[in-house]
RNA sequence: GCGCCCGUAGCUCAGCAGGAUAGAGCACCAGAUUCCUAAUCUGGGGGCCGUGGGUUCGAAUCCCGCCGGGCGCACCA
């Protein structure tokens, strides 16, 4: 069941071939010109700068050749050459069925699905989440929901920083502020089965290391010894360093599903330590390893380069793994277990030279193919300055605090509009954070990822314009219609297409497709967050424009029912996708 | 220094497989409500698309230079 566009590329596409041009010229899109037509091909355009002939006599060709097909009611020459076409309101009407009966909405699957990892999140032990982790976790839950509903088969994995070098500063900064403790002996244990840190102590003793060792370079060998030694297998060290684990996953897990990110692998880059030894083997009977300045390397530069790309640290000098390490036997782990075609990393665009040293090397290696795995890059959310965001004291916000105040500014909010009245307190909390939710999501995915935005919470928090509250508003409108319906007994019926307002809805409504393939294509969520709002638009129009449960003839108002049944599944759907749920009320 | 990204309306951003009058939201101005959530809708003003060249019948879009901003450049991730 393909979407109207793709349809009229079919017609016009055998229209230039009948004309005696080249079929893939009949590419139809969307009219830029709503006012005169509803798609349009530029095909002659090109035919004529190839055929070196008139653009306007090779339409006419072309459009002589259209003459007959039932769905078009006009089909005119404008400009230079465009094609115009419109459609018929009966086909307009009968594209809207199809939508209306399809449990998708429009929404095609791709014609051979793929195993797909989408590796996002990146949290890390003992380092609270901050807003740096934001747009990791909205666009990666974005893509996998994506990917997910276009049929592939998707596995989300957190991909857990649990291993390298800051274990080993954890390590040392607990031994010397307890160094009483049993995990610091020698020997195979048994060793305490209870923490002895909380998840503030970590996140107090982290950063205070991690300083630390930038200025002692002592203290610094000494968290060095002590990651190579985790990695060896200490069995203290490996103890004390479960409970760091399991201390800070459930802390994560709590952040992550107030965001309504979920995903279906915690896989930590420990779980690849298994792997480095025979891995380290392996690169080595590849001649692929290079023993450089005592550090065991892959020389992954390519002579097409523009510059000089470093190559990949596999062992340090100190015989420690490293991140790309870690990165690289992950890639083989995923190889041996589910063997995916693709791999998508969701990680900052200021580490595209890591993923590009580590896929090359992947790809000598032979643990991947060429085009398997790629980095989906985005841009930093800075403050209002136009620098990276930070809080007023100049620290980094945590992502907690920046939900609670999100939330706090949708509390005040829905006061304002007296809903707290109307709803439960529990209602109206769930509610709060769904519309805090959905304003930051929706301003996140609402730009283009690979850009960085500005984070200004009052502009996103408003209920009015391009906003997560505004697309939440619209769709708890419809709610609330439908329940008036289901009151007076009415029921959605046969569309019929007759208002303006209703073929730019029918148009929106069948142009999802098209946007969820290139947003697949792209890897670009702002095109849905893009097409959500286009269509709560061309159903605020026709919401004002039609009379729905009062208009006077009872077919009407089922086509009208049917619009707005449709409307609201699809509009969910698509918000669905960018991870944003809709209440009831608001 | 080398490389990557960005520069579009007062502000925040789309558009960039070249194509008609460069779009949207906010802000500003003017309208619309006996009726389904007006947290809405309609209309209006506002732009040498950073800059200078080039390719083309046609450039915000492709190529080159320059200016301005951000970022990256092996033993942290």
């Amino acid at each position: 069941m393909q979407d109207l566009r793709r349809r009229l590329s079919d017609t016009v596409g055998e229209a230039f071939a009948r004309a005696g041009l080249a079929a893939e010229l009949g590419r139809v899109t969307s009219s830029d010109r709503p006012d005169l037509a509803d798609f349009q091909c530029n095909g002659a355009l090109a035919a004529a700068k190839a055929e070196k002939a008139n653009p306007r006599a090779l339409a006419e060709r072309v459009v002589a050749e259209l003459a007959g097909s039932p769905d078009l009611a006009r089909v005119e020459i404008a400009g230079p050459g465009f094609i115009n076409l419109t459609l018929t309101d009966a086909a307009l009407a009968a594209r809207a069925a199809e939508i209306a009966a399809d449990p998708r909405f429009g929404a095609e699957r791709v014609a051979v699905p793929r195993r797909v990892i989408v590796d996002y999140g990146g949290p890390n032990v003992a380092k609270p989440m901050h807003v740096g982790h934001l747009r990791a976790s909205i666009i990666g839950e974005s893509i996998k929901r994506l990917f997910r509903f276009r049929g592939d088969e998707v596995y989300g994995d957190a991909h857990f920083g649990d291993w390298g070098f800051q274990m080993g500063l954890l390590i040392v900064a607990v031994a010397e502020e307890q160094p009483e403790l049993a995990f610091f002996q020698a020997g195979e244990g048994p060793f305490p089965a209870e923490s002895p840190v909380s998840l503030a102590d970590l996140e107090r003793l982290y950063p205070a290391a991690a300083a630390r060792a930038k200025s002692e370079p002592e203290f610094r060998d000494l968290a060095r010894r002590a990651t190579a030694e985790l990695q060896a297998g200490r069995a203290g060290y490996r103890a004390l360093w479960r409970h760091f684990v399991e201390v800070s996953r459930s802390a994560l897990i709590r952040e992550f599903t107030a965001l309504d990110v979920n995903f279906d692998l915690w896989k930590g880059e420990s779980d690849a330590d298994p792997l480095i030894a025979e891995m380290v083997q392996t690169l080595e009977d590849k001649g692929l390893l290079v023993l450089d300045q005592g550090a065991r390397i892959i020389r992954v530069a390519r002579d097409d380069d523009k510059r000089d790309l470093p190559p990949l640290l596999v062992v340090s000098s100190e015989g420690s793994a490293m991140y790309g390490t870690t990165d690289l036997a992950t890639i083989l782990d995923r190889r041996r277990t589910l063997d995916p075609q693709l791999m998508l990393y969701v990680v900052d665009q200021r580490q595209a030279d890591h993923f590009v040293q580590v896929f090359r090397a992947a790809y000598l290696a032979g643990f991947a193919s060429e085009g398997e795995l790629e980095h989906i890059g985005f841009g930093t959310m800075n403050g209002v300055d136009g620098k990276p965001f930070k809080t007023r004291e100049g620290g980094v916000l945590k992502l907690h605090d920046l939900i609670s105040m999100a939330t706090e500014k949708a509390r005040e909010r829905l006061t304002e509009a007296g809903l707290g009245a109307e709803l439960t307190a529990e209602a109206f909390e769930a509610t709060a954070h769904k519309v805090a939710v959905a304003a930051l999501k929706f301003a996140d995915l609402g730009a283009y990822r690979g850009t960085s935005y500005i984070f200004d919470l009052d502009r996103f928090m408003s209920f009015e314009g391009k906003t997560g509250p505004y697309l939440l508003y619209q769709a708890v409108r419809i709610k609330s219609l439908l329940r008036k319906a289901a009151e007076a007994g009415a029921a959605a019926g046969a569309i019929r297409v007759t208002e303006p307002a209703e073929r730019e809805l029918a148009l929106t409504l069948d142009a999802f497709e098209g946007a969820l393939a290139e947003a697949y294509a792209k890897r670009a969520p702002n095109l849905i967050a893009e097409h959500a709002y286009r269509l709560a638009q061309a159903f605020a129009k026709f919401y004002a424009a039609c009379p729905i449960l009062s208009a006077t003839e009872p077919e009407r108002v089922a086509s009208r029912l049917g619009f707005v049944q449709t409307t609201l599944g699809q509009l969910e759907c698509a918000l669905g996708l960018l991870g944003i749920a809709t209440p009831e009320r608001m």
